[in-house]
DNA sequence: GCTGGTGATGCATTTTTTGCATCAAGGGCT
DNA sequence: AGCCCTTGATGCAAAAAATGCATCACCAGC
């Protein structure tokens, strides 16, 4: 779009703090960049970067704009989609933000599906935990997140919710594989693998051995559950996801659902140790989606509901 | 805003529905106009006009652009008035729908009094009835609309209502100036000066004449207030009026309050045989509105709370 | 079939935007 | 302090885009 151009320009300016850097980004010159930002100033009537001997930063007044022009592109977004959707085809864009958890199997057996009805629509994943995902809500940047975590920010908007047990992961032939359920305390001494800091899984993991005084022997953290899992071969371990990592076509119930490695087992940590976290599946309050997310939002929220009955809300 | 032109130059064309007349509007060459046209239409990857043979006209993958392009536009002017109100001067333009109740004593004073304390405000008042005031604020085309008529619409928010009881104004020395209500079955015969039909004052009194089958002499049908002000110097005759139209400073409950005209009295028609309109304040639902409008809404609504406390809701 | 209106298009002109070279200013380093 | 590097701003010429004129093709109404 044309008629966008000048206020993409600002928004990279922005990203980058410097003019000449955005410049290099966008493939112009530093000098038409510079006039361009200048030019917009004025016709505001107010500068919208301070200007530091190091590059550029929003003053107050470009904070306000730069928002504005987020949402323009957003909304833009939604219209085209919109449009699109009119001559049958449906067309667009959907970002989305998710914590490891979700993209390992859930989302992409749903995209795939959603790209076999609609082979229009395009994806862009963005890794990231909380309240990073939720700020990329807050700045646009993603129209969707899924978040395995409490929510902060007010602005975001739960369109559905899925409670999901933390479960442990283990090689077959391991000493608890017999176990039904595993208890917290049986983890003491064993070698654990455990997801990063930000990770909701973590958070509910670190709570729990605080709780019973457990420690366990950490060995390594990681957020590559590909890694971990591969790592399981090598070395006996213990490591811990939910259920929508390990199983996306349905729900985890049996004792032997570790579909995802034959020569893996996951057992469910008893509810009494560790509280089942929520999978907030989100978007920003206020926001009216591109027909292509809301649909796809839609059809996850369904999904969800046809294999996990029990635990989806709202 | 130049980045805005061509967008705006849509609106236009869609207004004016040929863009040769857009283009003498625009004072460009319908030339140039047509190729922006065409140029956006690519953007887009869908005409937005249906070219007739007497014109264009938005398809419907015209009207929701249109409709973005409209929100753009007001949230534009929203970032504006919030980015001035930074340094310190408020500025920005309120633009406003209103019966000619609202528009005669009550607003002129309000206007007034808000801009002397920010004078880089500027208004815009559009004088209108009922489903007009209300399609003027989704077009976006007014911030705030007084409607004296209940709300049809649901994308419109009620910030605050206003209890107004009929009035019947008459010259001083009528020989019903000496009542302290008038009843319905009292202006048998009278003759009496009508709002137009469109007006939610008019409205009211139809179903009161219909309700008591009294069939007054209706002598003239006019929207001028002063018009019909003027006339009862010359013709003794009755109309109608609400409070907010007579005195704007004060609510109107005595005999004598008719502070309009001192050859004039003012009487409330009684409340069995017409009940109280009500007069909304409304904006766009969803909408934020720019600083400066939503600013006076709260002026205008905080100051109607002070001088009519019991009939203000919300 | 003529008339008066519409939007579309080729070509020359004008306006705007871009890029190069250069300047002035501020922080970091020796 | 002095040097060096990077930053954004600006004058001037080239490139690109928008504009205007003249003209075409189309349709409705008479």
């Amino acid at each position: 779009m044309r008629f966008m151009t000048s206020l993409r320009f600002i928004d990279v300016v922005a990203r980058e703090g410097s003019i000449r850097k955005a410049a290099d980004k966008l493939a112009i010159t530093s000098t038409a960049l510079n006039r361009r930002i200048l030019q917009i100033e004025e016709e505001i009537g107010q500068p919208l970067f301070e200007r530091l001997p190091g590059g550029v930063r929003l003053n107050t007044a470009g904070e306000i704009f730069l928002q504005h022009i987020r949402s323009q592109f957003a909304d833009l977004a939604r219209v085209q989609s919109q449009i699109a959707d009119l001559s049958g085809i449906r067309r667009g864009h959907v970002r989305i933000a998710s914590g490891a958890d979700a993209l390992r199997r859930f989302l992409p057996e749903a995209i795939a599906s959603y790209r076999g009805a609609h082979p229009a629509v395009s994806f862009d994943l963005a890794r990231c935990y909380g309240e990073e995902a939720e700020a990329r809500l807050f700045s646009l940047d993603s129209d969707i997140a899924l978040i395995f975590a409490p929510i902060r920010a007010t602005h975001v908007h739960v369109a559905a919710t899925l409670r999901q047990q933390i479960h442990c992961v283990m090689p077959a032939g391991h000493r608890l594989a017999g176990r039904d359920t595993i208890r917290i305390r049986d983890l003491s001494g064993e070698r654990v693998v455990l997801p990063t800091a930000q990770s909701g899984v973590r958070q509910l993991l670190d709570t729990a051995f605080l709780r019973r005084s457990v420690e366990p022997d950490v060995i390594l953290e990681s957020d590559g559950f590909e890694f971990m899992q591969n790592f399981l071969h090598f070395e006996p371990a213990l490591f811990f996801q939910i259920p929508i990592a390990i199983n996306a076509g349905r729900a985890v119930g049996g004792a032997d659902a570790a579909d995802f490695d034959e020569r893996l087992v996951s057992r469910p940590v008893d509810m009494a140790d560790v509280a089942a976290g929520t999978l907030h599946i989100c978007h920003l309050k206020g926001r009216v989606l591109p027909v292509a997310a809301a649909k796809f939002l839609d059809d996850i929220i369904t999904g969800l509901r046809g294999r996990y009955s029990d635990e989806v809300d709202q």
